[in-house]
RNA sequence: GUGCCUAUAGUUUAAUGGUAGAACAUCGGGUUGUGGUCCCGCUAGCGAGGGUUCGAUUCCCUCUAGGCACCCCA
């Protein structure tokens, strides 16, 4: 006897019934639909990587618990990808050199991250990449923003259902600056940008703790907490008017100035409490929220992060760019009731039944004729009554019923049943 | 990885220290060329392992999986 294995999933994956395939591609061909509007060229990498290029860039906890990672035959230490970032640089780095610049890029794929598993955050999970390289103009900015938020607009939300939340890596060092905290030592540093970065979770004793423990006094904790409370542009100005002429804010004004142009106002707002990433990003930095009480989350984010290029020896070149995953985005569509039109974009099916096995060749060579007419035509395999075949459709929401029987073929037609009207229609063969 | 909570047919669930009842779904029948309603019936379950006990689905432990918080979010 066999020991019985079980049927359950690894931990931190999930089955795709067609049920649920059917929203994921709903969300993919909609991501892929925008990206496609704005000439992007889609892309993919290997499903692993050597372990070696995410180790470059990321600190210790997450090269050896989040990565998952493997010897191959040959003594490589492979990983599974755990983001994209990496691979599409190296991809880049390849041809860059060569390229007419910019590139526009995306791609949609899996990815391993050995966390874990909570509501919105599995181990595997999917996520479109949107990158453009080779620009350090503020329009490559402005249009990974714009394409960010027409990729939210696109699942035709109801207003004020997210917002995007912009701040700039220079802004964020001028205030560390200003309040001193960047003659900290490192770690203490570290310390406060993390304290920052929760702005949002903890309490203002804890802040205050925490900003004091890590060696920062009174006067420096009120400069850090009057950037902190400044939501929109015109907040920071009024409360740290030295920041006037700060590169990041300059930057943020024009950005926001171009979307709220190009009439995204409404969904926009600068906000200080979007840090991200403390070595990568150094410029823009965004984040997507949803609003939704029931669904309060950042849903993903990105922003500009000029020189990752190097760690494969090349001469940096200018990258910026978000990741928006499946999951979020699903539960953002679930909150809002968004999922009901993707019914809409499935194609047409017909169900042909078998009512006759005698008639099996006749009903094979017609689902063949109506198969070269490039109809959807689910074929019954086995003899079936009408009653039967009807009822099968109901059940499997199919809402064209085909019906061939020695009748309609000694007629040369065959009835298409709408199932919703009941109503026939002829057809000749 | 840490802490807390949870686990009963395919799904949602009820009850119980003396081995489980329902609803929906599936399948079959009422119905041999026209469906969705309705009626009847069958199948199907205590997540896995160990302990306490005369006896454990129930109490305890471990594991597995899920949820919440932390950590992290490249």
């Amino acid at each position: 006897m066999n020991k019985v294995l079980s049927n359950q999933e690894p931990k931190g994956t999930r089955d795709w019934f067609p049920e649920e395939f059917l929203l994921r591609k709903y969300i993919f061909d909609t991501w892929r639909r925008v990206c496609l509007r704005y000439g992007f060229e889609e892309y993919l990498t290997p499903l692993v990587e050597s372990a070696d290029i995410y180790r470059a860039k990321s600190g210790e906890d997450i090269a050896n618990k989040e990565l998952l990672t493997f010897m191959d035959m040959g003594g490589r230490e492979l990983s599974i990808r755990p983001e994209m970032t990496p691979s599409v640089t190296r991809m880049v780095t390849k041809i860059y050199a060569s390229s007419a610049k910019p590139l526009k890029y995306f791609s949609i794929a899996n990815f391993m991250r050995n966390e874990k598993p909570q509501r919105g955050r599995n181990r595997e999970f999917w996520q479109l990449n949107c990158d453009i390289f080779g620009s350090d103009s503020l329009a490559a900015d402005i249009e990974i923003l714009q394409l960010a938020l027409d990729i939210m607009l696109e699942f035709d939300p109801p207003q004020n259902s997210f917002s995007l939340a912009i701040n700039n890596r220079k802004l964020i060092e001028a205030i560390l600056e200003l309040s001193g905290a960047n003659e900290l030592s490192s770690e203490n540093r570290l310390a406060v940008v993390r304290t920052l970065d929760k702005w949002n979770k903890l309490s203002l004793e804890e802040i205050n703790e925490r900003l004091f423990s890590a060696g920062l006094n009174k006067e420096a904790v009120k400069i850090l907490e009057k950037f902190m409370i400044s939501i929109g542009l015109d907040n920071l100005l009024k409360n740290i008017p030295e920041l006037k002429d700060n590169a990041g804010l300059i930057e943020t004004q024009k950005i926001i100035e171009a979307l709220e142009n190009l009439g995204y106002g409404d969904w926009l707002e600068f906000n200080p409490t979007v840090i991200r990433g403390f070595d990568y990003y150094d410029g823009m930095v965004f984040e997507v929220f949803d609003k939704n009480p029931e669904n309060r989350r950042a849903m993903f984010g990105g922003g500009r992060y000029n020189g990752l290029a190097e760690i494969f020896g090349e001469k940096n070149f200018p990258a910026v760019g978000f990741a928006p995953g499946d999951e979020t985005t699903k539960l953002f569509l679930e909150s809002w009731g968004l999922i009901d039109r993707i019914k809409q974009e499935v194609p047409e099916k017909y169900y042909l039944p078998l009512l006759n096995i005698e008639l099996k060749e006749q009903v094979n060579q017609l689902a063949k004729k109506l198969r070269c007419r490039n109809l959807n035509i689910l074929l019954g395999l086995e003899e079936q009554k009408i009653v039967k075949a009807l009822e099968f459709a109901n059940k499997k929401n199919i809402t064209k019923v085909i019906i061939v029987g020695e009748d309609e073929l000694a007629q040369g037609v065959y009835k298409v049943k709408d199932m919703i009207s009941g109503e026939e229609k002829l057809e000749s063969i």
